[in-house]
DNA sequence: TTGAAAGCGGTACCAC
DNA sequence: GTGGTACCGCTTTCAA
């Protein structure tokens, strides 16, 4: 293993004056930075990690807790770890998974070992009980995702209201004075925090608006798309001539097909507005609107907000919304 | 921060001694070591990572690498690195993730900082470039999946060979003479290890057993289905009476409907084996026998020889199979 | 059966 | 701008 006088020797100079050639801690004069460099390159020198651990106080790791509940979707969740993991690596940090049963024996773990810098909560909970636990941790702490509590805690999410307030204005500028909202099951109303944000915003900016507007959420995941379909149906038979989507991918394609079925087209016909859907919705038949949930979006800035908390030793409690994009794939059309 | 003079105080013994009776590498009166973890116990005492990374020289983390290919099946992969994670816990070790664009370079960099005891390889390709860098790694490494050239690896993997030619059998016991067996895309067969093994295993055992064998990759991932239901019907018409699938979800459901529209009946018109999924057959309409893989026991393989590689600092390099298992859920009946 | 003390390989303070 | 060196908290050898 190169070690730190391997590359002090080659370079001509004392281990100090490598550490802060490379750390750059410390201003170093062009000349020696350069040689000290080139040493470290042609050795291979990376700094021993335990050695950085125990003398730096700081392990450049992050934890990433991830709860795998039998209703997790893998792909959105996978989708979230990879962007976590590129984003903690753009910084400097590795990505250190728990995936403990009890996921705040895992916290608590890596906090009194001392393993981490930083923690990243991801799936959060409306009453997740890894905020009590942050709240109590001397290891900062973000949560990729709102939970209710949200008192000292850093959170950061997609502004789901925000979203479909926009979606609203959207189909409003277009003329729709008749929407509907198809939302999540049911349940998801009660077990997550970010299904009833998407709601108010859908609710408020309509009735701001002075639209007509119905919200409807599906029945349990199996029947989802069966649901979105006969739901569809409905608002098409009683007028609706904008529609929001904030549901799975299956269910945007019952949605089409419920419309094709009643012999109409999109955008002539109907329009459609998809909210915060992970997946790609210009790849469908017919390409639809999308105010997409980007995990790369949310988890970058999750990872600075972590960061800062680390490097800056303090960190700032409040929940970052992360701003909607709308990404326009030409299925919003004139009200006819 | 707990450290161990804090331990050592609070039971009246000095460092070494708290050391010992902590990890067990030095006998202790059972008077002390009482007193020490319960002192450890009520002060929540945890050694420092940094300080037992320098001191110990080993680390308790691995690197799990994993490249996120476009054509990565999240739920799969998922269900691997939760399997690897979970099984790594259970010997003490935390999983550290590396998903570097350049799968190599992360390989690289945990070995030279000395951040990991030992490698993970999931998603294994047969050329995989991983496995030269293993070969000339001083950190113990170990394969879930086999790639081209194994000399010098430890690798793990379920018998896909062993699987469809067990299949073979069970269906041959049954009385079936004419059997066919519908496989991956046909790409697989040049991109993957498993694929042309588990195709091997069952032309093979067909063959000993002299029965009329028929295999069919399927076309592309988008019609896979398609193409299951179509080949299907092409073996019901052709008087197949035994079919062993090796394909995704979709495709088994397209199977089944394929032979629901000839009117025939499962297990009494035809019979059916899945072999190597990772999903749950048992829980389609009519249930298929399975002889799956699963994540869990190659995981548990893979780590034991990992742990086993890194506490006895020494390789044995080789290619363990996991044996095939088979579920019977009464989708084989006699042969009418 | 137990204790004292020498490292492990860096970081960062203090001098110059 | 550069170098010497006292730690960081644990493991493990050596001695008792």
């Amino acid at each position: 293993m190169v070690r730190i006088d391997d590359v002090a020797k080659r370079a001509g100079v004392s281990i100090s004056t490598v550490s802060y050639a490379l750390s750059g801690k410390r201003p170093v004069s062009e000349r020696t930075r350069e040689k000290i460099h080139l040493a470290a390159r042609e050795l291979g020198y990376l700094p021993n990690a335990g050695a950085r651990m125990l003398a730096g106080r700081r392990t450049h790791i992050f934890a990433l807790t991830e709860p795998f509940r039998s209703d997790t979707h893998a792909p959105s969740h996978m989708a979230f770890v990879l962007a976590a993991s590129i984003a903690a690596r753009r910084h400097g940090y590795d990505i250190l998974l728990l995936t403990d049963e009890d996921s705040t024996q895992g916290m608590r773990r890596v906090e009194a070992s001392g393993l981490v810098d930083g923690i990243i909560v991801l799936d959060v909970s409306p009453n997740d009980e890894r905020a009590e636990l942050a709240r109590s941790s001397h290891t900062p702490t973000v949560f990729v995702g709102v939970p209710d509590n949200t008192d000292g805690l850093m959170c950061v999410d997609l502004d789901f209201a925000g979203a479909t307030a926009s979606a609203v204005d959207r189909l409003a500028e277009a003329g729709h004075r008749k929407i509907a909202m198809l939302g999540h099951p049911a349940g998801n109303y009660e077990t997550t925090n970010y299904a009833p944000r998407a709601r108010q915003g859908f609710r408020d900016r309509a009735r701001e608006l002075g639209l007509e507007a119905y919200f409807r959420p599906l029945s349990e995941a199996q029947f989802a798309a069966e649901d979105a379909y006969r739901l569809t149906l409905e608002f098409l038979d009683n007028g609706v001539t904008g529609i929001v989507l904030n549901t799975e991918e299956r269910s945007h394609k019952a949605v089409l097909d419920a419309i094709t079925a009643r012999g109409l087209d999109v955008p002539r016909d109907v329009s459609l507005v998809s909210v915060g859907s992970i997946f790609d919705t210009s790849g469908f038949h017919r390409a639809i609107d999308s105010i997409p949930l980007v995990p790369e979006h949310s988890c970058e800035l999750a990872l600075q907000e972590l960061v800062d908390a680390v490097e800056k030793q303090h960190v700032e409690p409040g929940v970052r919304l992360v701003t909607p994009e709308y990404r326009s794939y030409g299925s919003v059309g004139p009200h006819a």
